[in-house]
DNA sequence: CGACATCTTGACTACAGTCAATACTAGTGG
DNA sequence: CCACTAGTATTGACTGTAGTCAAGATGTCG
């Protein structure tokens, strides 16, 4: 864990934060979130820094507030896997455990509501509405990465990349609040590297998978991490799954 | 859900249940066990039975007794990917949600013990024993499921079926509760269908590198289905990983 | 014995990986 | 303002791993 982050007290109430309907604290009422408050607080990190290295303890658990941050996992001779994507209001740590086993990596600017371990675990041995809300999250990330098991198993690179597209398209419109139709434009936020790590590809074969759709008409690129989807149903075909990727939770 | 397997009130008692040390009710004392053994009842399936379809409605959850059952899903065009293997303590379902997303099938004859969902949901609200157990194995079935998009995105064929030698062999002498040493022989239980459904490869190829693993002197097989590893610390490496393996929760 | 499942092996193909050159973009400093 | 650099992305040529198609072997059960 980086030391020049220093955690700071929230000037975030936590009635007004913006992943309140959704983040682990979810369920809790308004004297429960008082509890939170006074023993959360806030930590930032740049894009690109390291937030814990696999196998390292990690003495903090807590949400993601803003940006984006990916778990993986590294092979001995360099190969790596992405094996999640954190998002507002993903829960980040687990109870009950000090080492993290996959590299966190921010890939954005991101911030957490953190808390210290030991507090967190008397919350939840004490708080049901947090434990319960975690173990729903918890069943829904596990239903995300058995979905993605599914993708890097079976699916081809046109797939894989299809597949990609529609979860984040589909994600940010429901962050925009606006319905997921045609002429979706969505930013993709990582690289062609992360791409290829969470697609269990090369950088390559994604550019040029990226480069066939667009050949195909089935996205636009608006510059090359801007997406444009004129047609979502087909876009969702090409995916090869009529599922409605109700990955990432 | 089959009609022909009706469920049976049970004559075992939970306190000599094979499982009661490692199942979702390992954290519950003697009394609270009483309450289990009110409602539970025991089902079995034969080999090949589908226990519950991906979509349709599952009545009941539950664990696995004796026996092995898989999770897989199903793309439109027939390709297949395994997604979960349940060995027994094992736990089937998930409170809150009425269908099965997956496939799931008795790959040997499997006995489960199990619950009507409602009166499961009211156990783990009323009981933390049960639903910090609950959240413990989701929690590590959720590391298993991470391990194997590692397995599946980057490693090769070779390395797959040793990995998934490595496993078994693992956890065939932790159950036999001898030590992991060299010599060691194993039965695989499935097909080499499911092991190429499992592995995100097709049949032929894991035949290959199963005779490619043999001639490596890195097996051997004293039938398609038994497997003996002479040089343990060799396979693990074959592997391509150092990790212990610590899938399947 | 015959029928059917499962498994192995061979020949060929194709999809994605590797290696390499080039283009594009943003940031830095003269 | 332009030159330079470093990181990111695209494209091409070639290779190699795993997939496909097909024939046969092995094993099990009636």
């Amino acid at each position: 864990m980086r030391t020049d982050a220093s955690p700071a007290k929230s000037d975030v109430r936590c009635v007004d934060c913006p992943i309140r309907h959704r983040a682990v604290c979810s369920h809790c009422e308004p004297r429960e979130l008082e509890r939170l408050e006074g023993v959360k607080s806030y930590r930032t990190y740049r894009q690109g820094e390291t937030i814990a290295w696999a196998g390292e303890p990690m003495a903090i658990v807590g949400s993601v507030v803003r940006g984006v941050a990916t778990l993986s996992r590294t092979l001995p001779d360099g190969r790596r896997q992405m094996v999640g994507l954190l998002f507002p209001s993903d829960f980040l740590g687990r109870p009950g455990r000090n080492a993290s086993p996959y590299d966190v990596v921010a890939a954005t600017d991101v911030t957490f509501c953190v808390f210290r371990r030991p507090e967190f675990e008397r919350i939840i041995a004490s708080n049901p509405h947090v434990s319960e809300r975690l173990l729903e999250m918890t069943l829904d990330e596990l239903d995300s990465a058995r979905e993605w098991m599914l993708l890097l198993g079976r699916k081809t690179a046109r797939e894989k990349i299809a597949n990609l597209f529609a979860i984040m398209a589909r994600r940010s419109a429901e962050d925009a609040a606006s319905p997921v139709g045609d002429g979706l434009v969505f930013p993709l936020y990582i690289t062609r590297e992360a791409m290829a790590d969470y697609l269990g590809l090369t950088i390559e074969t994604v550019s040029r998978q990226i480069s066939a759709l667009r050949r195909a008409g089935l996205i636009e690129l608006e510059d090359s991490r801007t997406v444009r989807v004129p047609d979502f149903a087909r876009l969702l075909e090409e995916a090869g799954d009529d599922s409605d990727g109700v990955v990432f939770s």
